[in-house]
DNA sequence: CGATTAGTTGATGACTATCAAACGCTGTGG
DNA sequence: CCACAGCGTTTGATAGTCATCAACTAATCG
């Protein structure tokens, strides 16, 4: 870190030296005081409500949507069915002739290589669903699991298609939907392509908790379910579990994080936000178009 | 390589061992024989033609467009602008009010990060849209720039929202050709997150392959313009260009491409498309819903 | 409680980044 | 036509990141 750099200007990436030219710097306190309280499913506690909550709610930070329109919506399916852990929702490569909505838990799409090394592509939270692309191309190019017991409702493309060509609104909101999770995809391709690991993860980290906190699952101390297994984690910035593993230590003993019992409290968002060149804006759609 | 593996079955990745076991194997004869003719625009061919037909020929490989729907596509633009290489067409963050068709060369996403690292994120090639999600948002998460010489028609989208509601043929088509981008950008997060640089580069290589001889670009020995420097290649497979150098160079003595003078000749397609574990399926859209 | 899974640690080497310098094309101007 | 500048490519040396392997510990679950 000390060797003589070339004269002209800072070294490529490492603009924020203050977190990046040596990121194992600040001291601080590293008692990883475990969370008393016990991990809740996300999104459980909208149990008795509508399926069809969270995805009205999300859709509602972009859109208004008339309580006709959500009515319309709510046709769609009434019962979620609930998946344990690790269960497959759907499989690469196979048609399926309906879409995913996430009610509550967490799922995440994934792509396999023949040599056994797992891609994820993406998470889904409450509110998503899984791909409108399948109203297309009934074939999907990846796969969906559930990371943690998670309910989830299958929405039929053919009424789909009906309620979304019928009502120009519903659509709108369904494509604006779609349309993040583009961004996000775009956000993972800069990030697992171009970043440090380390930036990698941490840039997860931001964005995770920015969309539950945008969804309201984060409590009022900044903590937040943080479900994945250091083998996910691994899989879906691009690295292997041992070296998760080294970073989240040292993200722990930089006083950035506090995570155990698949809970994460983010204790210093500004170094955190910095050292991931992490922006959340994207995850907002702002100055959309209207009808 | 030869140490001793464990017991239990392959080793991950090394499946294919005829290739990747030790990719440096077979002696072919490196000779680059320098292409004589000269390097093409992309496309340039089809000057005369209206600047939508690479766009409907793309279009008809899934979905029958009336003569009445191509008419009017056609009326959406007549005079694209020739961009020099290097030149911006849209900036991130800004707002366009127009999505761009490349007519003829070739154009590129990407994104960049603060600390001046790019990730390219997909290439145009003629009959590509930049981005049908523009309708929803108009506001670029990311920018797009030319890399070659290349004409370029830009499509208001306000017109382009006009002839789509009223078009579902037309929707439909379109909405195919987004469909297929995002499928192509999920197969690259795979590519860039979980292969080893080699066949990174190697799946980038069969992709456009297929890609251009799939629009007609490909000349009979099966070579093709292949326009990149290898520092855009660096940013799109998210490693180096000095590493892309020693790439490139192993990939022509394992006799497995050519390349000189921005001309790409694949030598051995059957072992470079088991290198880099090459499906190319996913660049056809199969068995999409009719309408 | 035993069995299984997830997390942790250390050692080692492969892969990849970085730096610096030389080489080769290409286009421009003298 | 040649000299020159500019850019991309090539090469070598070196260091750092990261993957791999193996073994151990901690947590979880029936």
């Amino acid at each position: 870190m000390l060797r003589s750099l070339p004269l002209t200007e800072t070294a490529p990436g490492f603009e924020h030296a203050s977190v990046q030219d040596n990121w194992v710097r600040s001291n601080c306190h590293p008692t990883d005081r475990p969370n008393a309280e016990s991990v809740v499913a996300l999104g459980a506690d909208r149990r008795e409500f509508s399926p069809f909550g969270p995805l009205v709610a999300k859709i509602r930070n972009f859109v208004e949507l008339s309580s006709e329109d959500t009515e319309i919506l709510e046709r769609l399916g009434r019962n979620p069915r609930t998946y344990e852990a690790e269960q497959n929702l759907i499989q690469e490569g196979s048609g399926t002739g309906f879409v995913c909505l996430v009610v509550s838990g967490l799922a995440y799409r994934y792509k396999m290589l023949p040599c056994g090394h797992r891609q994820i592509l993406g998470y889904l939270i409450p509110g998503d669903i899984c791909d409108l692309g399948f109203m297309l191309l009934d074939r999907a190019d990846y796969s969906v699991a559930v990371v943690v017991q998670s309910r989830i409702l299958k929405l039929p493309i053919a009424r789909l298609a009906e309620v979304v060509s019928a009502n120009p609104n519903v659509r709108l909101a369904l494509d604006l939907a779609a349309h993040l999770d583009h961004v996000i995809l775009r956000e993972w391709l800069l990030n697992v392509g171009q970043r440090k690991a380390h930036q990698k993860l941490s840039h997860f980290v931001c964005e995770i908790a920015e969309r539950l906190q945008l969804l309201g699952e984060s409590s009022d101390d900044g903590s937040f379910d943080f479900p994945f297994s250091q083998s996910m984690l691994a899989d879906t910035i691009g690295t292997t579990p041992v070296h998760v593993n080294r970073i989240l230590q040292r993200l722990r003993q930089e006083g950035l994080i506090t995570l155990s019992r698949r809970r994460l409290r983010i204790v210093d968002k500004q170094r955190l936000v910095a050292l991931a060149s992490f922006e959340g804006d994207y995850l907002r759609l702002r100055e959309h178009r209207s009808l």
